[in-house]
DNA sequence: CCTAACTCCTCTAGCGACTAGAGGAGCAAA
DNA sequence: TTTGCTCCTCTAGTCGCTAGAGGAGTTAGG
């Protein structure tokens, strides 16, 4: 109920003004009342869902996973199953994103260990981007 | 010198036809000679080159840095240190990408784990959403 | 009351690296 | 000649913002 302005709400939740613009549009936030002079006037519900919003941001939900997790907590007495897989699928995709920058990371340290700082023509850097059979592993 | 189709050289280097095109559009590659009918004939040099571009990118290298590096390897006498460079800055990068992202598998598991797969409102997943403070390290 | 400085408004366009689709033309084999 | 494939260009969409134009409301000081 504190009648906030949209750069109070950034001050308070870290997200940038035009960023909570965007969620409005988006339909991540309802849209708040103006004031007469249109200005859009926030509440505490607003900077709690705001934040929600934020936080699963940064553990990289994407917007629709956020969505739904919004609609799930909007029904608390339901089964929290549904939250669980959406976390859970997340936890699996974030683990399928590490495993293929480990292989990457391989890769490279190879590359960047084994040149011998030579001239280009000698560069294992080039030699190993312009023949894939030079590579350790195949990405198929 | 093979005279190829933008089909076949899509399926001897594993990048799709519009991607071939895009990059001729975005000069990683040239605009190759055209029939009568104006379709594109490539030949080996740029199947080469299609290949160092694919595999640059397979590993993660942006196309700003694959630019360079194209232009690096028609100058074979220079040294390596800018190639070796931009494969460094590139596995460092890397490196940044990993770590966050096992500090987000890290809260995820968390997350998860502790869900009693009760009701909405009881849900650990919610919760660590909703507030921040149950999160085990800031990302400030 | 006037002005400067600040915040806010809407709207459009850009980022990166493609991908999808429309609408049409060339080409090869039956 | 018809079928079916490949190719052409062009535009717009993806995701999650971010930047900027151009204008209006608000606030503090003189």
């Amino acid at each position: 109920m504190s009648d906030l302005s949209i750069g109070e709400v950034a001050r308070r939740t870290g997200v940038k003004v035009p960023t909570i613009r965007f969620y409005e549009q988006i339909g991540l936030l309802p849209s708040p009342p103006r004031t007469d002079g249109n200005r859009r006037r926030y509440g505490d519900e607003d900077v709690r869902r705001l934040a929600f919003v934020r936080h699963a941001r940064e553990l990289g939900f994407e917007v629709d996973d956020i969505r739904e997790l919004l609609t799930l907590t909007a029904q608390p007495n339901r089964s929290c199953h549904e939250a669980d897989s959406i976390a859970f699928r997340h936890l699996q995709e974030i683990e399928r994103r590490i495993a293929k920058l480990d292989a990457l990371r391989g890769e490279l340290q190879r590359m960047v260990h084994e040149c011998g700082h030579g001239r280009v023509c000698d560069c294992r850097v080039i030699q190993v981007l312009a023949d894939h059979a030079h590579c350790a592993h195949d990405r198929h």
